[in-house]
RNA sequence: GUGGAUGUAGCUCAGUGGUUAGAGCACUGGAUUGUGGUUCCAGGGGUCGUCGGUUCAAUCCCGAUCUUCCACCCCA
């Protein structure tokens, strides 16, 4: 029988999910230092829900779930003789799985406004699903591992997720570049430029400046509609030179007359301010082309990049005033991040940087012999396992050859033989499986030596 | 969604329009009844992605479909 599993679906063996484990715990405990408290929603939530939140686009690429039970009887039958999947669709499925994070997130901060506690700082790593054509670090089912500060405006917010990144990419040992922009900024330019109700296609186009370099994304202004004029007062915004505090001055100058300019340039500032007295590893520059696609954002954005390696961000996020506002409860802004753990866990086999223990599982092997030696170990191996050694006998008494290469090929450190000899003498022989040494020696003594964490 | 490539043993890959399709690694057994990683010997395992067409004959040629990969769109 072939089996097979669906498209940009993947299994994980065991030393995938010890090398993702060690990503995963990483981040939860960072977040856990900041005061993030975790929650999990369902894999599916209603299409309403979803819906119309993500674009056009995001549409598109949801995963919608059949009705269950005889799923055609609601359909009308002028709907069913059309053969309109889009007028069809909502006859026959009503829930979908989710796209992210972050939109559930608002969904359950609205559910349960009574019982949170305000601001609510929120982490959840979980599942997403995208219907997108697969590729080399894009897969149909993936991980997210997002925290959030919703219900407060303090820019402390966004220079405390600066500073989560740090911290997460520090221990991760990857060297990193923070990018900030704000849409308000953004919003300020595609207003200077007197093409406000643009906004979208300009940010778009200016989000590939470092891609396909400006010739390229003054083509493709053109080509959405943006006039020449308009397209020639934005060069020098996007080459803009100089330190952080140099782009602001002179962008201050250039967006003198937009008011939401103004009010992104202030927000920058602060936010630039709080991080120069942070002591931080990683890169943070302002990036005046980073725009994310996502179009719920309203003030900052992030990006993070791996400075070793060419694989896009690794995390992103930004602040969004009014996620909630779509499910009836309005004025309440967030400010979020989101880790891309494929793609960090990518960086980390590129760069050798799995620590070796991640992968140890089991420290020692008993090598069964037969019924009286079982009888002999069990006690110990039980006495073991209460001293947080994690530990296995080999459940049948089958040839040592086999054993001993159970443990190689597990690649567990320490083998523990007991037979007759052993027994008389009330011992156990203990053998390094690196280096071929084997002692002589008590349970106790056992005990303490398997204790020790050093890495052999 | 658009364009291009790919599919042969568990894995990495050879190969041919014509008898029983191969190698290395892995697996199982033996050399070796309390000592693994080395070596030697033997063995099991494939409807050559799936369906259809051309042909006396197809794993090979053609078409469709699915998978994986690459670029675009978009994104983590």
């Amino acid at each position: 029988m072939q089996t097979s599993i669906p498209k940009g679906t993947r299994d994980f063996g065991p030393a995938e999910m010890s090398r993702r484990n060690y990503i995963f715990e990483t981040i939860k405990s960072v977040f856990r230092l900041y005061g993030f408290q975790p929650i999990e929603t369902p894999a599916m939530e209603n299409l309403s829900t979803l819906l119309g939140k993500y674009g056009e686009e995001g549409d598109k690429l949801l995963f919608r779930i059949l009705n269950s039970g005889d799923f055609l009887t609601n359909v009308p039958d002028d709907k069913f003789q059309e053969r309109a999947s889009g007028s069809f669709a909502p006859f026959i499925s009503e829930k979908g799985l989710r796209y992210d994070l972050t939109v559930p997130f608002a969904r359950f901060v609205v559910q349960h406004r009574n019982e949170l506690v305000f601001p609510f700082r929120r982490f959840q790593v979980q599942t997403v699903w995208r219907a997108d054509r697969p590729q080399k670090g894009r897969y149909r089912e993936f991980y997210q591992c997002d925290a959030d500060v919703i219900g407060s405006d303090s820019l402390l917010n966004e220079a405390e997720l600066v500073q989560i990144i740090d911290q997460v990419f520090r221990r991760l040992n990857v060297r990193t570049v923070v990018k900030i922009n704000n849409r308000k900024v953004l919003a300020g330019i595609a207003e200077i430029l007197g093409q406000a109700d643009r906004i979208t296609d300009i940010t778009v186009a200016i989000d590939k400046m470092d891609k396909i370099g400006l010739e390229k994304v003054k083509e493709e202004l053109l080509q959405k509609g943006v006039s020449a004029a308009a397209i020639d007062k934005l060069q020098p915004i996007l080459l803009l030179e100089g330190d952080t505090t140099q782009k602001l001055a002179s962008l201050r100058s250039i967006l003198a007359a937009s008011e939401v300019g103004q009010k992104g340039i202030d927000e920058l500032q602060t936010l630039f301010d709080y991080v120069a007295t942070f002591d931080l590893n990683t890169e943070v520059e302002l990036d005046l082309t980073l725009a994310r696609g996502l179009n719920y954002y309203t003030g900052a954005i992030f990006e993070v990049k791996a400075k070793d390696m060419a694989i896009g961000s690794i995390c992103g996020g930004g602040r969004y005033d009014d996620l909630t506002g779509i499910f009836g409860l309005p004025g309440v802004s967030g400010v979020g991040i989101s880790f891309g753990a494929e793609r960090i866990y990518d960086v980390l086999l590129h760069l050798d940087g799995f620590p070796k223990e991640s992968l140890e599982s089991t420290r020692a092997l008993f090598v069964n012999f037969g019924k009286a030696e079982e009888a002999y170990i069990l006690p110990v191996l039980y006495r073991l396992r209460n001293h947080g050694i994690n530990a296995e006998i080999y459940p049948e008494a089958d040839k040592m050859k086999k054993q001993m290469n159970y443990a190689n090929r597990k690649e567990i450190p320490f083998v523990v033989l007991a037979g007759a000899n052993e027994m008389q003498e009330n011992k156990f022989t203990l053998k390094n499986m690196s280096s071929g040494e084997q002692q002589l020696v008590s349970s106790e003594e056992l005990i303490k030596i398997l204790s020790r964490h050093e890495v052999i």
